[in-house]
DNA sequence: AACAAATATGGAAACGTTTCCATCGGGAGG
DNA sequence: CCTCCCGATGGAAACGTTTCCATATTTGTT
């Protein structure tokens, strides 16, 4: 039982030839009532299963489908890979998953290993789907493929959000809010184009909402401690009344730091994140946050990719103002026209030090009950 | 272009056999230089890449293991799953993922795909590892495994938290706070052996502690909103003074609902979650909870698969008391004598009768923030 | 009863590799 | 100059399937 029986060990304890076996266990062809009979017998006393690696050379098709994504620690990518994956063995696939963690070696490394190993199919966030290695070897195979979460290069379909437009909805909220200098907080901003088209979006909609250009904060540790991040951030723009974070973690390390600096989320700053993952709904404040569909997403791939390979109609991608949606939350507050007038000043009254010096208590014992 | 080429097609055009084209590409065996360098640029102008099914069917070996767990909405599995991808990869191997979502029927269909695939090794989470019909496929085939978050049966490798241990701590946390009335709260509970060991840690060690046995919520939608159902459980048990619930997420809807019923955590009612994810820490009141190395147990059972494909030395598996720790939290605060003698009475004063009615007035209208 | 037609069955090729083995050529040592 | 060896090379088998084709067996029709 240690060698996994062949088809060929099944034939010879049924005492026919291969062809008989594979006729009968595929159901496929005929065979007489007995034969059936014994050939069934065999299978089940040797546990047989049939390989899929013999039936892939066979086939040239693998049932398999790759997918390559950043990460699954975030939850908007672990939310689109499983929505795919279910989409996957529901019509009879299995999914590879690579994360690249952000690294585009990593990216064109994985693309090759699974070109090698036959996928019928591909699913991929790219950093920069304008200039991806991998991408271009994937074009050049005619592998059928979707994108997600990125923007499709023209004529190509991809399953994203529309970063460009919604940012700029992040924008007019601050607007509506009375709100003139905002900042941008980024992670991973050089290698991941997302995070580009979200400032893009923010930093237009803001001129032609005649607010200030928005400030650009760029961090590159994975870190969870902003603090003094945002307290040089702060120091260099006294101005800032908004931040708006490129997602919801940044978003929520933002405000830990903010409370650690004695600055009261959403009084004295407010904050907007990006993806609308659950937990921003459960805390208090509970953050402001363009709200996004993840599982949509990457079911929607999963299915384009299966209609390029079996040739069938593809499913409708989502139009792009349905992308996302702007969610209020207590985080995103109204600057009163007195508070906008002078920023800073406002933003730290007195009644504030009170405040303050608890924070400053808790900031150094940050573990205590 | 669009048949992908192979060894054949490359011996043809370097003019030589197979053999020397694989000798070649492979870097195994003598060549000349001038047939090397042919062999070279007909493989790069025919952009030829070996086929790893071919390979595998020759070397019954397919650099590829399985991964089974529940869901990696979970970010504790999505952590584990993310670290023992980035090891297999690292070693060469790609991982095929399949969620179940707790359901046993995809379970042991996804484990018999995956054998048929050939994978090398199997990593996973079972819903009940004392009775899984997977589980025992996999041991009667002696595919190399590991089991990641299910308590080993005898003298198997797993990698996982000791529920039970980690449980009785959260029942001693509540101890040195002098709650007595404790409630359990689960999701899942008949799909997961995990919750139930967590409920008898904490039931068992509640009993030592001379606490009152704890009540057991269970809750079975996904829905995020257990305002009603905390309402009924308060109703069924008013002396209840702390909640244990079995998770993170289920925590934080905990509290959410506490706050519409306009119960305040901590003071009204404490919270204790379990697993530790990280935005615990970010929100305010930060929660108490479990803290638990998901990343360490996936690249761990990632490392234990790959040892026993190869035959290395495994790694070794933690202490049982060092896969888990607990985590103060403002979620938990400890009953002052007073309250602690009266229990109801105290967790609800007179004060409070305003708050209730409010509370009832919400509950009619969950969704609103 | 004989023959046609249909049904059962097995042999063998093909899929893309690796690897064993045989062959072939040439240089060194006698 | 003849052997002997060693390096370079190609042929072919094997891995586990499916499927085409040929053959053998049954059934049905006159």
């Amino acid at each position: 039982m240690r060698q996994a029986a062949t088809i060929k060990d099944v034939g010879q304890r049924a005492g026919c030839g291969v062809a008989t076996v594979s006729r009968v266990l595929n159901n496929t062809g005929p065979a007489s009532a007995k034969m059936r009979e014994r050939v069934l017998a065999a299978a089940d006393a040797l546990d047989f299963q049939f390989s899929e690696v013999g039936r892939s050379l066979q086939s040239s098709t693998t049932r398999t489908i790759g997918c390559v994504v950043p990460s699954i620690e975030n939850p908007v990518y672990a939310d689109a890979v499983q929505g795919a994956q279910a989409v996957f063995v529901n019509a009879g696939y299995q999914m590879l998953l690579t994360c690249t963690n952000y690294s585009a070696d990593a990216e064109i490394h994985a693309v090759r290993t699974l070109i090698a190993k036959q996928v019928d199919g591909m699913l991929l966030t790219v950093g920069d789907a304008q200039n991806s290695e991998g991408l271009n070897l994937i074009r050049r195979r005619q592998l059928p493929h979707s994108l997600l979460f990125n923007a499709a290069p023209a004529g190509q379909t991809s399953w994203s959000v529309d970063d460009h437009a919604a940012a700029a909805a992040v924008a007019d909220a601050f607007a509506k809010n009375n709100h003139v200098h905002t900042g941008f907080l980024a992670l991973n901003f050089l290698s991941s184009d997302r995070a580009r088209r979200r400032f893009e979006g923010f930093a237009e909609r803001c001129m032609q909402n005649g607010m200030a250009p928005p400030a650009l904060l760029e961090v590159d540790d994975d870190g969870l401690d902003l603090t003094a991040h945002l307290h040089g951030f702060l120091e260099d723009h006294p101005e800032l009344t908004g931040i708006f974070a490129s997602n919801d973690f940044l978003a929520f390390a933002v405000i830990r730091s903010a409370r650690k600096l004695s600055i009261d989320v959403p009084r004295d700053l407010s904050i907007v994140g990006f993806d609308g993952i659950k937990v921003g709904q459960m805390v208090e404040p509970s953050l402001a946050t363009i709200a996004t569909t993840p599982r949509v997403l990457g079911t929607g791939a999963g299915k384009t990719v299966l209609s390029m390979i079996d040739g069938s109609a593809p499913p409708n991608v989502p139009q792009k103002e349905q992308t996302f949606s702007f969610r209020a939350g207590g985080s995103l507050a109204a600057l009163t026209a007195e508070s906008k007038d002078d920023g800073k000043v406002a933003a730290f009254p007195p009644s504030n030090d009170q405040t303050r010096k608890t924070a400053k208590i808790q900031q150094e014992r940050p573990n205590e009950i």
